[in-house]
DNA sequence: GCCAACGTTGGC
DNA sequence: GCCAACGTTGGC
């Protein structure tokens, strides 16, 4: 089971909206290093919520990965802003998870923490200028942040 | 609201 | 294939 790190704006959805609905498609992501490491995901592995884009930015939750290998369906409809144009029912360009809402963390662990515990080297979300919205979680970093988590 | 970082696009 | 222009992300 691999731990994986996954970035929303609770603008947009929160750990709070996922919790309400229990499962959800991560749809939008439209970056190609991200869609590999959505595509290499399996059934099982979990992933950290991380809240971006709000005061303070930082890990809020753990889900779980319940779905594996989705196509988008956001990238076919022309309402959506995830719209691609340049993508077909044929050859889909973007693929997803389902993901399952597993616990909302009695503390967040807030991007100062983040960045005052790990290297940058060991959480790619504490690497100047990281913009990756999906990224990988070693093991032994991921029992840290559980750790870390708890009162 | 600003701006650094950086991915993508498109002209050549 | 290069690279300038442009757009987006996301912290501050």
């Amino acid at each position: 089971m691999a731990y994986w790190l996954m970035k929303s704006e609770p603008d947009v959805y929160s750990i709070d909206d996922l919790k309400r609905d229990r499962t959800e498609i991560w749809d939008g992501v439209r970056n190609y290093q991200a869609r590999n490491f959505l595509t290499s995901m399996a059934l099982g592995d979990k992933a950290f919520f991380y809240h971006s884009n709000t005061k303070p930015p930082g890990i809020v939750g753990l889900m779980e990965i319940v779905e594996t290998n989705l196509v988008d369906p956001t990238q076919f409809d022309s309402t959506s802003q995830y719209y691609d144009a340049k993508s077909t029912p044929e050859t889909p360009r973007w693929y997803t998870v389902k993901v399952g809402y597993v616990a909302t963390f009695e503390r967040d662990i807030t991007l100062d923490q983040l960045r005052e515990s790990f290297e940058p080297d060991e959480l790619w979300v504490v690497r100047r200028g990281n913009r990756l919205s999906v990224m990988p979680v070693e093991d032994a970093i991921a029992e840290k942040l559980l750790k870390m988590a708890q009162r």
